[in-house]
DNA sequence: ACCTACTACGACAATCCGTAGTAGAAGGAG
DNA sequence: CTCCTTCTACTACGGATTGTCGTAGTAGGT
């Protein structure tokens, strides 16, 4: 139904929030008068994608994100990269773009990010 | 099916070669031993989400991008930074991961777009 | 008046996602 | 040992998206 997975990313947010959660404590943080069973339903589904992992803890699971959000984010960059892959320039013009256009500031950091990356070779 | 649409995807790329394009020589160009109805239905779905403009030409309809290539680049960036959006410095670096991973040259070229960028000010 | 090319519309299968119910196992309370 | 609560596993369903076509009807040229 939804465009992108919006109670999967909620979901993992939560666990991102750290630790290692119980489908019912994950249940309570996400609210939204949501099912216990749906809940369990989307870690499920999740784990599946290899998106978190799980061990027991007497009959429960214990889920606990596979990736960091970092790492989540770099893989989505990456897909983003293989899609535009025939034009990279027209990517970085649209990234200068939009970096500046949701928080100025973040081309300092850009810069500073970008130059301590040079100087480290 | 998929899970990126890769048909409407190589029918856009056509479209961004350049020029208008009927159905048939869009059917042309892609090949594939897809039906003609096939290509005529994607382009026709791509007009309704307002991604291809067209107008009649005699019966047949003649097709165009309604955006370019840079301007679906910048929206797809748009999106991945709403998508984040409680972490814009993660983004910052897993980009600049990327870049470096797929083509090294590209950073300075970056570093060039961005001094020129904060100089024009 | 007929053939051809083109569009409009409908259809179907696969997949994803949100959402949830039910059955059954397992462990603690008497 | 038996009952109640808690969890998981499995199944299900509806809506959306996409790939893929078929059919029917229309409009123009020969």
């Amino acid at each position: 139904m939804p465009k992108a997975p919006a109670l999967e990313r909620r979901v993992l947010d939560t666990l991102w929030s750290g630790g290692t959660w119980s489908v019912r404590q994950v249940h309570a943080a996400v609210g939204d008068g949501l099912a216990y069973t749906t809940i369990a339903t989307v870690l499920d589904r999740l784990h599946d994608k290899g998106a978190v992992r799980r061990h027991k803890r007497g009959v429960a699971w214990r889920y606990e994100a596979a990736r960091s959000r970092e790492q989540a984010i770099g893989a989505e960059v990456a897909r983003m990269f293989a899609r535009v892959d025939a034009d990279p320039d027209s990517l970085l013009l649209a990234f200068l773009d939009q970096v500046e256009q949701t928080d100025p500031s973040a081309l300092d950091r850009l810069e500073a990010l970008l130059r301590s990356r040079r100087d480290r070779e």
